[in-house]
DNA sequence: ATATATGCAAAGCTTTTGCTGAAGA
DNA sequence: TCTTCAGCAAAAGCTTTGCATATAT
């Protein structure tokens, strides 16, 4: 993320208080974690962030990589990109279409908008040559939005 | 998908067009699962797709549905959605911010641009809840982009 | 002290692979 | 006939879980 360290630093406190502030522990392991996310550009998996911080913390095991990396997310500090992966979806619509894709059950929609549509790439995409783009919506669905307390 | 009858016969032609076309043998299997996939709203998983298409072919095998996908999907008339899906990867950066995707290496880059920022979510989303907006461009990256064979 | 987290090992899923017999062209 | 494909079973990955010990507050 090719951040200043002063602001990498400021962002372990925000970190750490969100932690403390959600009653959760301190932990190297989190903070370590946390730093080596933050320093990659490339936005690694568990079994990537693993690999990073063990030379440094050679007890880690990649189950608490998983872990705290569930925890940061709940926390809002760190996010899990690109829907969210539990299996592989397929679409039988190769019209342009977008997504709306709820955070809560991940139910995936397709959305047909013209507006949407007409969203062109940037010009300035040094050497990446752009075929498609696609607009994803995340939020809730109808049945997950309201205070109903259904799914869970 | 709520097509009409004739229109999934049209698309289901032309499907078995691509597979002569592209040397691939015509078999129940390959229709049976690419009519269950366009009759689906759902964006189905591999598995989701075996359950519906058994009853009307008990013999068939999820890992043919896998293969089946695939192929499909190299044909150009399915398609798996979302960031092809490998292994969960985080991000670290929660600032508002796009993805590149590399289609053939996978790689994912970040991409912030102030245009792609402005995007808003249609005003039409019955019930859905946005929170947030991320644009995806999918193509080829400086690496796997020109003719220099390179990737594999 | 007490609650919470780590590390380990095992279990659970999803997806892929190798092979043989069956089917399509 | 000859090539391609389906089905099966086993293997391979990735992710989650349970539990005992260690750690943070």
């Amino acid at each position: 993320m090719n951040r200043q360290p002063a602001v990498l630093g400021q962002m372990v406190d925000t970190m750490l208080s969100r932690c403390r502030a959600a009653g959760l522990n301190v932990t190297p392991q989190r903070v370590a974690i946390y730093r080596a996310l933050l320093e990659a550009t490339d936005h690694p998996t568990p079994e990537m962030l693993y690999q990073r911080v063990r030379p440094t913390m050679p007890s880690l095991s990649l189950a608490t990589v998983y872990k705290v990396l569930e925890a940061l997310a709940e926390l809002g500090v760190v996010q899990e990109i690109a829907v969210r992966n539990d299996n592989k979806r397929y679409d039988g619509n190769m019209e342009r279409h977008h997504h709306l894709v709820c955070s809560k059950c991940r139910k995936t929609t397709d959305l047909y908008d013209a507006d949407l549509d007409a969203v062109e790439p940037p010009s300035s995409l040094k050497g990446f040559r752009a075929e498609a783009v696609t607009v994803q919506i995340t939020g809730l669905c109808s049945a997950c939005a309201p205070p109903k307390g259904k799914a869970r």
